[in-house]
DNA sequence: ATATTATGACCGAACGGTCGGTCAATAAAA
DNA sequence: TTTTATTGACCGACCGTTCGGTCATAATAT
């Protein structure tokens, strides 16, 4: 054993072994002694590196979301057309972070439930679900601007749109969870890129430039 | 006190508490002894009505739904047109439910999450979330091919587009929830029900009869 | 009408299981 | 040897549930 260990990977080895046990029994089920398991370290040994539970389910929390944000700045860094970047958006959204991938899901419906839960609590930390949703919304609202601009969308209020948008999808993965048989995401964000575009664009008929 | 209670009622009486308890604290951090006390009885006496937390959690549950189911239904029976339906029903799931009613939106969201946890769960009797969305979405998808058999919609998958409709309005309950201070369920509403209309509806400009 | 008995509604102290967190002991490294 | 890292037995707060017992009322007897 070095003297030293490198405090943040190790953190990150126990935050993966949490997400694993978060995905296979729940966040609140989880106990520290299964992550311990997991994480084939001894239970005392975690809390050398976190102060409590609930730290440990905000520095996973917090991971989680950072890699959709990525996702989301990668889109609208990389692409110009709005009309496309939300068809991109919708297809990461609900296909490529969700195919194969169920356990992701899970995860982060129950992130969703506990950050419910925890709304008005003083948790330690952030839990910071509505700045996340903040950033998202505003992301795509001022996609939405940018194709107003352009005059290929009709000049929606682009902050109710990107909610309205970011519900929809939320509310799809919700329907996965409940009843994974009968819901299909290929086609729901088929769907529901269609009806969106088809909601908010110009019509073409009386499109100008 | 008379010899012999009125079961039913006190069971009622004892949900109610422990309705406005569920709002107040959140599902899980609800105690047997909140309950009693905002019931105005002793903890034991629950226990003489119900079997288990459990239990009380199931019936609240059903209650809760049952409302919901009754809303729908009358939409679906007092009225004609598909589009005005679809009209009612965004209005009444995104505006008639919630206005003025924050309590009703925190149980509800609590028992989102609560069945999203407890889904693979043995309770002891029901919690069926996928049962509660598989009747919502049959019935929403007959109004839509009630509408594509009128030939006022296209013909798209009534099921997807269903499923697309009912997540929608639930991913705007769980964004008011999350950040209340910037959401507006009339403006969401008035936006939806446009937005989807107008995805769904034949163009006008190429109606047939 | 009055006393007696039976009943079920009601209660809350106590129980038992659970689980996050602590710490004294141990192992490993320096 | 001293310092650092690790550990899991242990603690105690918490909470759902149980149960022995009380009491108001109804039924019955006198």
């Amino acid at each position: 054993m070095p003297k030293f260990v490198d405090k943040e990977a190790k953190q990150l080895e126990i935050i993966n072994a949490a997400m694993k046990v978060f995905a296979r029994m729940g966040i609140v089920k989880a106990k520290m002694a299964d992550i311990a398991e997991e994480a084939a370290i001894g239970k005392g040994t975690i809390y050398e590196y976190f102060r409590s539970k609930d730290e440990i389910f905000n520095h996973a929390f917090e991971m989680f979301f950072s890699e959709m944000k990525t996702v989301l700045r990668g889109i609208s860094e990389n692409e110009d057309d709005p009309e496309t970047q939300i068809r991109q958006i919708i297809k990461a959204s609900l296909i490529d972070f969700t195919s194969g991938n169920e356990e992701f899901m899970q995860i982060m419906m129950d992130f969703w439930a506990e950050g419910i839960r925890n709304k008005n609590e003083t948790m330690s930390g952030m839990l910071n679900l509505e700045g996340i949703y903040n950033e998202f919304r505003s992301a795509i609202a001022s996609i939405l601007n940018e194709g107003i601009r352009k005059g290929v969308f009709r000049p929606v209020d682009s902050n109710v749109a990107a909610s309205t948008l970011i519900g929809t999808m939320d509310g799809l993965y919700l329907q996965w969870i409940v009843n994974p048989s009968v819901f299909n995401f290929e086609q729901a964000a088929r769907f529901l890129s269609e009806i969106f575009l088809r909601g908010i664009k110009i019509d073409p008929s009386q499109q100008q430039t």
